[in-house]
DNA sequence: CTGAAAGCGCTAACAT
DNA sequence: ATGTTAGCGCTTTCAG
């Protein structure tokens, strides 16, 4: 059987080479106060010589935590594995849990078994909490795991009605930001990409690009809004989409910056038979090449302040009980690069 | 304190509903044979009745394993992240592993304190196994892992003599394959964009594009060749460069797919400058929408078989001591679907 | 077929 | 400051 090789040393045969109690060595292994510098010593002499590394299940076991905390990719996720801002919020929860001595497991979830499968991983205690990544509306992981007495924190809400602690970036008031940036710039006719709808951080860069329009008492007709799916791939379908309807449109506003350079790639393609300076702001900002297009702006989410977030509040909810449940918006920030 | 709900219900408590002893219940919830069936149900009912959950800390300590095994990604891959091959690769190797009943557990590991801290989760026994992905030729993680008698498998091995095991693709052959169809199709000047060339992998790639050339008698001039990282990104920069050098190329093997569309975006801003048919074959083979391009061909990996066989592998070493190491190497496939 | 009992290796509370 | 002890919840003999 695989595991701790068999003839791995426990804190026992320390403590016996050591010539000290279990608890000594114990308390050496954790960095606790109270022992001799040079009992310490002789201890981490003893350890050393052994090669002794400590039991994780009989520390669990004995000890009630794991030391460890998931972060669930869904399905739906995963298709989006390839999206800048989904490595780089995995890389932000990484560094920040690094201060904390957790490992990190990331774990995919994608379908109804292994949604069961992982919540009986969870309830076994094999992992103190779970960050849960852009569910779905009707993704019902999270009360699964709250039902449990799970610490869970998700990144990104459900609705506008969510009943679990969550990080979340400021997508309406990022859109409207950006949009109005676009009409302030002069702009008359702007167009959107959306992301998938039945996301709710899609729908709300919707309504924020609606609601900036609006407020300038521009009009938002349904055909100046075409759903894609946050790949770049929809964005150049979008967008050649959208010259057809509107070969006059001087603004874009694309709900991701993938989908953005979907787009500019479409607006090239089209040569002069759109205006030349259409201008585009995605959501997101990572270093994509195609970011080098002058007519790209972008809404910048705060990828590490996230991070950081999702961490404390995790950790918060796994130090007590957790009676109500908490909600962290960040505040967006408009990278203004081309001449949008 | 995380973990299990303080009032989780024990194994003993559902022995004590169901009127069994502790032993009875165990055999059940592990589904072994030797208990007639009306007690099976009756401690069924009492497990559904205190929606009792194991504890797997206790399971781990008692029964020696985890039931979970660890695909871990170094930062070199991590950079790689959004490459489909990565993605599929870990989908595959998921799906595989659901038939065991094991967890996955994807772990980044970037840094070497995270290196060590990762040897110690492995060593303390969380984990009955580990998969490696793509390291590099100086990454030792494998050789800490097998000191400690871990079950170790490798998905591409680090140099031409590993000692450890390892399942892989047939690098050299396909490139070899891909360059000879081009050759076939009575091209000449074939150009190559290497991947990363500090990965044992993109060196196979070269080499099995000079074999082809030399076997045909052809040159490979070191101007034909340019190093990139895998991204497309680098594809573009590489194709623009190959382009100023030698305008009369009519042929170009890249050691991605993704590099390929990069090469292509180039070709085509190209425009007339450069022979209207280049023909384009690049590495693994994915859905990328870039592929609709009829000048590109493909060489694919048979990503299936790669997850199978890395479980298949991974399971047997965790069965048995192993006392040798077995190499995969599986064999790759040209996917034609254009001009090539 | 089933109950009882002996640990698995560690932490934490309690002595000393 | 350090040794001792009592479990943590489960699997696995070993009896019966």
């Amino acid at each position: 059987m695989g595991r701790q090789r068999l003839d791995s040393p426990t804190l026992e045969e320390v403590a016996a080479l050591a010539g000290v109690g279990r608890g000594t060595v114990s308390r050496v292994v954790n960095n606790a106060a109270g022992v001799r510098d040079s009992t310490r010593r002789a201890v981490q002499r003893a350890i050393a010589e052994l090669g002794y590394v400590p039991n994780l299940a009989a520390r669990s076991l004995a000890g009630r935590r794991a030391d460890a905390v998931a972060l669930v990719m869904t399905e739906r996720h995963w298709r989006l594995f390839g999206e800048p801002f989904f490595a780089e919020t995995v890389r932000a929860v990484s560094d920040s849990l690094a201060d904390t001595g957790m490992q990190l497991l990331l774990t995919l979830v994608r379908t109804d078994v292994e949604r069961r499968r992982f919540v009986e991983y969870a309830r076994g205690g094999r992992v103190d909490g779970t960050l849960l990544m852009s569910l779905r509306a009707d993704d019902r992981l999270p009360d699964m795991l709250g039902e449990a007495g799970l610490p869970t924190v998700l990144l990104g809400r459900r609705s506008d009605d969510e009943r679990v602690t969550y990080v979340d970036a400021d997508n309406v008031g990022g859109a409207r930001d950006a949009v109005t940036h676009l009409l302030g710039g002069g702009r008359t006719k702007i167009a959107t990409i959306t992301g998938p709808l039945d996301m709710y951080a899609a729908r709300c860069r919707l309504r924020g690009y609606q609601e900036a329009l609006a407020r300038a008492g521009a009009e938002s007709p349904p055909s100046l809004a075409v759903e894609g799916d946050f790949t770049e791939e929809s964005g150049r379908r979008a967008m050649t989409e959208l010259i057809a309807r509107h070969p006059d449109l001087d603004g874009v506003f694309a709900a991701s910056d993938t989908t953005a350079a979907g787009a500019l790639t479409a607006l090239r393609a089209a040569g002069r038979r759109v205006p030349e300076d259409v201008a585009v702001i995605g959501f997101d900002d990572f270093p994509l090449a195609q970011h080098t297009d002058p007519r790209l702006t972008t809404v910048r989410q705060p990828v590490d302040d996230i991070g950081r977030a999702l961490v404390r509040l995790l950790m918060a909810e796994i130090a007590e009980p957790a009676v109500a449940w908490q909600h962290v918006i960040l505040r967006t920030e408009l990278v203004l690069r081309g001449s949008a």
